[in-house]
DNA sequence: CGCGGTATTGATAGGTTTCAACGGTGGTGG
DNA sequence: CCACCACCGTTGAAACCTATCAATACCGCG
């Protein structure tokens, strides 16, 4: 291997030696070639950074110049109404990337707030704006987490417009448990890692309604709620409320 | 002007002469010289589509290949959930993208609806892709549209998650108006090209609570409603509810 | 001119919020 | 190590906003 390409980066937290090997581990960089990797990680800074639980990662109105891809942890993105009221938007896990909203106007449109001490990527845009241009499959990638950004908060918008609070939380938690079941988790037990009031936020409700719908899902016999651990004990019981078969 | 860079294309129309001139008349180009314009439409086709009052531009599950740039008229996008139920998750006018949804997936995720006869411009993707590896410009307004759909969705879900009928329509009423004065039309006069249903469902209402709620800024004297003329009146009074100073 | 879809308005019902009290949990400091 | 405190979650009762149901009015169109 060429010793060329490593890197001595400065980080928020020290210096870190990088090799192209680490950019692997970037699910943005999945499906790149290991040449297309070492081209990448000349022209790409790709920084780690440390967040802690109830951190910042961005604020509305921060300048832009990264993206991040959560590599461990959990955030939450808020939008601020220009009365105090917040509205959660969104959470992110492992690979998922936080920032894209600000890419038009080079200013953060949301808070980014990690929900337990997490770890994240920050990958310069412009340098990835350039590598995207020498590698297709890069572009593909970039592209497709932007669309799937729209795509979800477009199935977002269904929920708060047009379903009933059990529906709301029915569709939360499937989608909830789908994800961390892609991430290799159990996909039917978890242990939440925001608030009641932060779950209402996003679906529209108040924390009294969450707990209370919660209660009820759980006297129906679809999941079991201890604090924050939920197990989904009938999924197709949660399905079925979905369809409006309950 | 070298004359190999006329193109004679199919459209579903017939044939149409175009030259890279017409291309121009494209938002997603703007900023491009006249250079990269001319290298784009050696590689674009971008084709020109008339879509008439309630016809479909697309539907869920379609293939996606192409991106379609509004020229003139009127749309909305529908998501549809499982069971019947459908939500109106924005409303799109000249110059505006659609089917960004499904660049990831490759199948559209949404309905796109015509509110009035249209035409649109529909760009293929992959050489938009193409191009956008060639001109920093022009990806760098691709990138821009996808954030901006990002940042415009989160903005409705503020509306649809934390506030009440009476706001929700004062911050509709006020996108919808600047976003027509942008465009050249009066921002505080318009025939609206959807029904009450369609605005309530993207807000989250019923058509009767949109009526009634007009009715009160009606009498609050911020607005006059003809059937579907409304003309604003009072817009730092629609600010004012905005920020809970009503 | 009359029809059909759309908009307005009223009365009532229903789901969610609000207000309030209580219980549990985790963290801190004595 | 335990006690205390603050925060979060649960549950209840009443208020509120929006939905629902229903009747009427309005416009566009054939």
């Amino acid at each position: 291997m060429d010793p060329s390409i490593f890197r001595v980066l400065q980080t928020s937290s020290g210096t870190v030696e990088r090799t192209w090997h680490d950019l692997g581990e970037i699910q943005l960089l999945a499906g790149l070639t290991r040449e297309e990797l070492q081209r990448v990680d000349r022209c790409l800074v790709a920084e780690r950074r440390k967040v802690p639980q109830a951190g910042v990662l961005f604020r509305t109105g921060d300048r832009f110049d990264s993206v991040y891809e959560v590599r461990t942890g959990f955030f939450k993105t808020v939008v601020n109404s220009s009365r105090g009221a917040e509205q959660v938007t969104g959470f992110q896990m492992a690979g998922e990337l936080l920032g894209l909203e600000a890419v038009g106007t080079r200013r953060h449109a949301l808070d980014a707030i990690a929900l337990e001490d997490s770890l994240v990527w920050a990958l310069r845009y412009d340098d990835l704006a350039a590598a995207s241009r020498e590698i297709p499959a890069l572009q593909e990638q970039f592209h497709c987490r932007m669309s799937a950004g729209i795509a979800s908060a477009h199935a977002t918008m269904l929920q708060l417009g047009s379903m009933c609070a059990e529906e709301r939380l029915a569709s939360f938690l499937l989608d909830l448990m789908h994800r961390l079941g892609v991430r290799g988790f159990s996909p039917t037990s978890a242990q939440l890692r925001m608030s009641r009031a932060e779950i209402g936020s996003l679906l529209g409700l108040k924390p009294e309604t969450v707990s209370r719908t919660l209660s009820k899902l759980q006297n129906a016999g679809l999941l079991q709620v201890q604090q924050r651990t939920i197990t989904v004990t009938d999924s197709p019981g949660l399905r079925r409320i979905l369809r409006g078969m309950a």
